[in-house]
RNA sequence: GGGGGGAUGUCCGAGUGGUUAAAGGAGACGGGCUGUAAACCCGUUGGCUCUGCCUACGCAGGUUCGAAUCCUGCUCCCCCCA
């Protein structure tokens, strides 16, 4: 049926590294000896539940998987969450409650089925707390694998180690935790982003000592955020979320730097076609409208970027503007009711008034005088910046 | 157990008694140019009832006309030696 080298040149198509080489191939290759499904395990946190482009990359791998008839594992780290993971030094990262996590892994399962097949041969989930919360001697048993010399190998902990920076021993531990989630749910390949080499690979390690097959490991690389530098994270506020509306996800691809749409779509797995290369503009608009169609709906694509033409191009106000209720006082005071419409601070939208940012239908707001005629605001569209609008409403 | 270093605004990071809402940078935001790209230019960046007021330099107290800067206690963090 399948053939194991041309899936593995599928499958590795966009990927970062396939490890070992051949790994991949040879774990096909056994699969369709053996007559069965190979185990495709990804792990994920639980503490940040909202799915963003970045892990789509991942989930979209894990797709073509199931497309070519594996099973995909999702792995909820609730019980490393419990626990709660130091490394970045985000200082304080609060540790989430069970509830919390139970809650952010449904959100997560819930978004990531919008990507994968959610067929029960195709998809299992697990929980690591079902193996995890294991005793002192077992976990002991365990801590002989991992050697110093070893971690340190590992680029951010040689780094912080030179820096005479902060290593925990908790951190040291999460390699080992996450390799032997592989040995418990029999992982026959792992995928993760790059950052996550060190940590897949050790899986390997784990395994092998544990006496079961060592895993494959494949890491795509990390999608740069619409800040066109650092990856994609919500921290960082550089996200798209999938589940964000279609004109947002427009908008916020069409701020990519150019030469990031390329690599998008290739990562996505998004075919831009035949839109010329020498058309930067047209490439990321066709790839605006493939992310709104994938993410937001069919048909969705179309629609946001006319809405984004009347907006921008022709300098119109969007079909659907959020609405705020005017206060019923006859006088009202700018700054104040930008603040609750917006959520600002009346300085900051004194700011933007002052400086021309701030306009009531297509009108630049007068920055002398900050009071306003109630009147002269029903029904009006206010404008704050490029992109942010709200339409007065008399409440009823 | 011993010794040393540190805690400043969103972040990094200057500042060791007064002109400090606190240098500089990053980020962000507003404006210009534009393709909501890049590059570039200008401006802003604690809050507010805004020509002024309030709150701020880990926490609490003290010295002083005046403290982020000095003293005391406390909390937290890091490094080194053992």
């Amino acid at each position: 049926m399948s053939d194991p080298r041309a899936d593995a040149r599928f499958l590795a198509r966009n990927a970062a590294a396939v490890n070992p080489d051949g790994g991949l191939e040879e774990r096909l290759a056994t699969a369709a000896r053996e007559g069965r499904r190979l185990r495709v395990k990804l792990g994920i946190d639980p503490t940040a539940p909202d799915i963003h482009l970045g892990h789509v990359v991942v989930l979209q791998k894990l797709r073509e998987f199931q497309d070519l008839g594996h099973q995909v594992v999702l792995i909820v780290g609730d019980y490393t969450a419990r626990v709660g993971d130091p490394s970045g030094r985000s200082a304080t990262r609060p540790v989430l409650t069970a509830e919390e996590i139970e809650h952010n892994a449904r959100t997560y399962q819930e978004q990531a089925g919008r990507i994968l097949r959610d067929d029960p041969e195709l998809l299992e989930v697990r929980r690591n707390g079902e193996w995890l919360d294991m005793p002192m001697d077992a976990f002991l048993r365990l801590a002989r694998i991992p050697k110093v010399a070893q971690l340190l190998e590992r680029d951010d902990f040689a780094k912080r180690y030179a820096g005479q920076r902060p290593i925990s021993l908790l951190e040291f531990v999460y390699p080992l935790l996450q390799g032997y989630d592989s040995v418990a749910i029999r992982a026959d390949v792992e995928i993760g982003g790059t950052d996550q080499t060190f940590n897949l690979l050790f899986g390997r390690d784990v395994q092998r000592a544990e006496g079961v097959p060592e895993q494959a490991v494949m890491t795509m690389p990390l999608l740069v955020g619409i800040d066109g530098s650092q990856k994609m994270s919500k921290s960082l506020g550089n996200q798209i979320g999938i589940g964000e509306p279609a004109d947002e996800i427009f908008g916020r691809t069409m701020r990519i730097p150019d030469e990031l749409t390329d690599q998008w779509a290739s990562l996505l797995a998004i075919d831009l076609g035949d839109v010329p290369a020498g058309d930067p503009r047209s490439r990321k608009r066709a790839l605006a409208r493939a992310l709104c169609d994938r993410f937001a709906g069919a048909g969705q694509g179309e629609q946001a970027q006319e809405a984004f033409d009347r907006l921008f191009r022709d300098g119109g106000v969007p079909e659907e503007i959020a609405e705020h209720a005017l206060p019923g006082d006859p006088v009202l005071h700018l700054p104040a009711l930008l603040a609750e419409a917006f959520g600002v601070s009346r300085s900051e939208a004194r700011r933007a008034i002052g400086q021309g940012g701030v306009r009531i239908n297509g009108e630049v707001a007068n920055a002398t005088n900050l009071d306003v005629d109630a009147k002269d605001l029903q029904d009006a569209v206010l404008r704050l910046g490029k992109r942010r609008f709200v339409r007065l409403v008399t409440p009823s």
